[in-house]
DNA sequence: CCAATTTAGGACCAAACGGTCCGTAACATT
DNA sequence: AATGTTACGGACCGTTTGGTCCTAAATTGG
């Protein structure tokens, strides 16, 4: 057993209910105050198991970032073909338009966004995040190409990046204001490219 | 003549300085000090001008958006069609990543991610902006299909919404680090929608 | 039951935040 | 030259920021 009082609160649960404020507001607009309100702790025990509100956000990032991946791969496997994981991926953004929880965007498109020239560490953090992803999206393109779903004339890490970018900018869009017919219409666009 | 002391700045000028820094590290990030600084003025001649941060931000993307409006406008004429026309707007993003003023990513979609969930007067600014650009693209859309640049069957609503997807797109990728040649590919797999 | 160890709560801190106010400087009018 | 009007510089303000520190509480091991 450890000693000493034990831990009150679940690190990870804590962990997660940061993400979600980081997710909404962004690094800046989220106040520590705000914090470990939501996180449901005492200011002495946030920076005993998070060492501050920068290190905690790399550690959000990371953890959404695993959580993405993880989704996606998951996704990959029940989706019965990669055109229809590709397609049911961006249609989704069209669910992100309504409820409580709309509108966020992508936790790490988000901070890129908010950090891209500010601060190296998160940019490099980001850009490693962004890389991961791709390769992920690349592979699906290239079992498809193997199964001739997508022509295999076309380069993979084209296509994959693309898919990044467009799954980006369809977030914004819906950020921006756009209606779900509209998030439509741009997705139907988007997916000849695969064609 | 105007009575009292003149004034011993350009309010354009100022107005431009404190929308590159803005651009450049989005509103919150940008603190007033900051913004006299660059600015140049005093604190007293930048709340008599421009009322207070959140007016002055507002009065910057109005301004960003109007010359962002125009040089649109201009391109569509120089340029001899409305292909070269969206493949010039994407392909200039590849100079994005390079110099001093580089990543900083579009100040309407920037503004869109740092504020669309916290405050309602910018973002419904915000989705004015980016209907207006999306209805400029659509008008160039509907020219090229006049002249079968662009196949008649195509819905002009459903290619302006995906450019400025794309565009928005592209330079978050910018962003999170993608370097020039990812950048063109995407541009590449982009554009075969128009074809 | 007492010491060692760790967590929790909250008082406390300096610095930075956006914003106001006032005395003075610079101009036009009379 | 005096007066009215506007702009400028900077002192000043309350609040909030991220972060530290100290004391009390809760546990385990001896």
């Amino acid at each position: 057993m450890t000693i000493g009082r034990p831990i009150e609160f679940d690190p990870t649960v804590a962990l997660n209910a940061a993400t979600m404020l980081f997710w909404r507001k962004g690094f800046e607009a989220s106040s520590l105050q705000e914090l470990i309100k939501t996180m449901n702790l005492s200011k002495s025990s946030f920076y005993q198991t998070f060492q501050n509100k920068h290190t905690l956000f790399m550690s959000c990032i990371q953890s959404y970032h695993g959580g993405l991946v993880q989704e996606l791969r998951q996704r990959r496997q029940s989706d019965p073909s990669a055109k229809i994981f590709v397609s049911g991926l961006l249609y989704n953004v069209v669910d992100e338009v309504h409820g409580p929880e709309a509108r966020r965007g992508c936790l790490i498109m988000n901070t890129a966004t908010e950090f891209a020239q500010s601060d190296g560490e998160i940019a490099a953090l980001i850009s490693n995040c962004i890389k991961e992803i791709t390769v992920i999206f690349k592979e699906i393109i290239q079992d498809a190409q193997k199964h001739d779903e997508i022509s295999p004339d076309k380069n993979a890490d084209a296509l994959a990046a693309y898919l990044v970018s467009i799954w980006s900018g369809l977030r914004t869009s819906v950020k921006a204001g756009a209606g779900p017919e509209t998030i439509r219409q741009i997705v139907s666009v988007a997916l000849s490219a695969f064609k």
